[in-house]
DNA sequence: CAATCCTGATTGAACGTTCAGTCAGGAAAT
DNA sequence: ATTTCCTGACTGAACGTTCAATCAGGATTG
């Protein structure tokens, strides 16, 4: 492919992605998304033969490299000698997303991902497992690993309320600075933000934990798989 | 208008709040709605005027109730004497979502509302702005009146993490069991869990702050409003 | 010349919406 | 009591538009 061609190309990739981003699969037409990069309607299928294909291609464009920064920080501290600090554990995750927002494009990407997270369609549940889920199940096993005396279901939905915040801000809808205002309008210091209070939540939960199970006595050590009604889905 | 005709529209609004909360606005056609409802697509309009009055309307039915008990639940923290006790603030704003989810298609309107809030599109923000902003803000004013030593940005920022997590449960799109089997399957108990979790957290937080604070001596009392660098958004 | 790159014109299908008209049934008039 | 009138409820067919996708063929490049 001539150095022209690729150019063209990604220009309608990166166009895809703001669009993408903004309004979603089903609120883009090709027709936006050639206006917006300049070039003919069929040149966009052209390149990418069909919407649907398109959109894969912009999703899967930069998760190979985030998915890649975020294993190897986590292969890193589950290589590393004994067990990691929470704070490490969380910016193995957090760190490449707020990394990627400051390369051009960054920040519609992450709200892309965002959106699809919380996506219940079909579709979308099938591109989060493939391409997120693996990174996310070490993460949690990381988790757990870095807290040994905490009951492990707590550090599970810790680990996904992290995780809520973490897209919450990558959507980047502006509802936090409408709400806020002056308190929340942070940039380079939400990264230390976040990880910062679920590192003191979870060793809170954990001391809280560990608090009760002395109050109790040392029976019943580990019981950490307590069933739970399941007659309901979260 | 006749019982008859209220039944039609009201199965026409069910169905349509099923599919908006399952496809978006844009991945649901009128015919769409029809087919499911069983009646011919003129009489969606005929009922509804235009699809995005449909949706509207769909936001709005249930709106009104969840924001009047959640209004009420805060209202009567606010005018109760002392200060609230965190996991009531943090009832207030959840229990209703949880109470929602109880009744028929509740939902389906929850995991709408959840994609509405993390979906940065002008038209999402306006209605998000419109209808939920104003609670959000006094749950905000609650929290900190709940938590007068914390640093009030600190607790912003908790509350945002709060809403993120309960949405995450709302959105309900089956990701948290499969990332986390047996551990997160919960239902009756996932209330608890979210408000524990996060009161927990915040109390840490102040916790940790009195901590500092006290170590850093007595100095530099209410300077709250620290600048933070807004070069870029969140 | 051959291969690659690109485009205007065009496709059938699906879209939201409109509209003339049917129909049941209650009110009003005879 | 019967007929007439009327209206709210509803429908099938069609509207113009936009959709993703196709394709023949021109332009550009090696």
């Amino acid at each position: 492919m001539s150095a022209r061609s690729q150019d063209k190309r990604n220009t309608i990739l990166s166009h895809s992605e703001e669009l993408f981003a903004n309004f979603g699969l089903h609120g883009v037409s090709i027709r936006d998304i050639a206006d917006a990069a300049g070039v003919p309607p069929a040149l966009v299928l052209y390149h990418f033969s069909t919407k649907d294909n398109l959109y894969q291609e912009v999703f899967e464009s930069r998760a190979r490299d985030l998915n890649t920064s975020r294993e190897k920080a986590l292969r890193s501290l589950a290589e590393g000698p004994g067990q990691p600090e929470i704070e490490e554990v969380l910016h193995a995750l957090a760190r490449p997303w707020f990394r990627v927002r400051k390369v051009r494009g960054g920040v519609s990407y992450a709200r892309l991902i965002a959106r699809e997270v919380s996506d219940p369609d079909e579709a979308s549940r099938g591109i989060i497992a493939k391409t997120m889920d693996p990174i996310a199940k070490r993460f949690f096993q990381a988790l757990i690993r870095a807290m040994p005396d905490a009951d492990p279901s707590d550090v599970h939905w810790a680990g996904h309320y992290f995780i809520a915040a973490l897209m919450m801000m990558m959507a980047n809808t502006g509802r936090i600075q409408r709400l806020s205002g002056k308190y929340c309008r942070a940039g380079r210091s939400s990264e230390q933000q976040i990880v910062n209070f679920f590192a003191t939540a979870l060793r809170g939960a954990a001391a809280k934990k560990r608090g009760k199970a002395a109050r109790e006595g040392a029976s019943r050590r580990n019981h950490s798989e307590r069933r739970i009604a399941a007659d309901e889905t979260v």
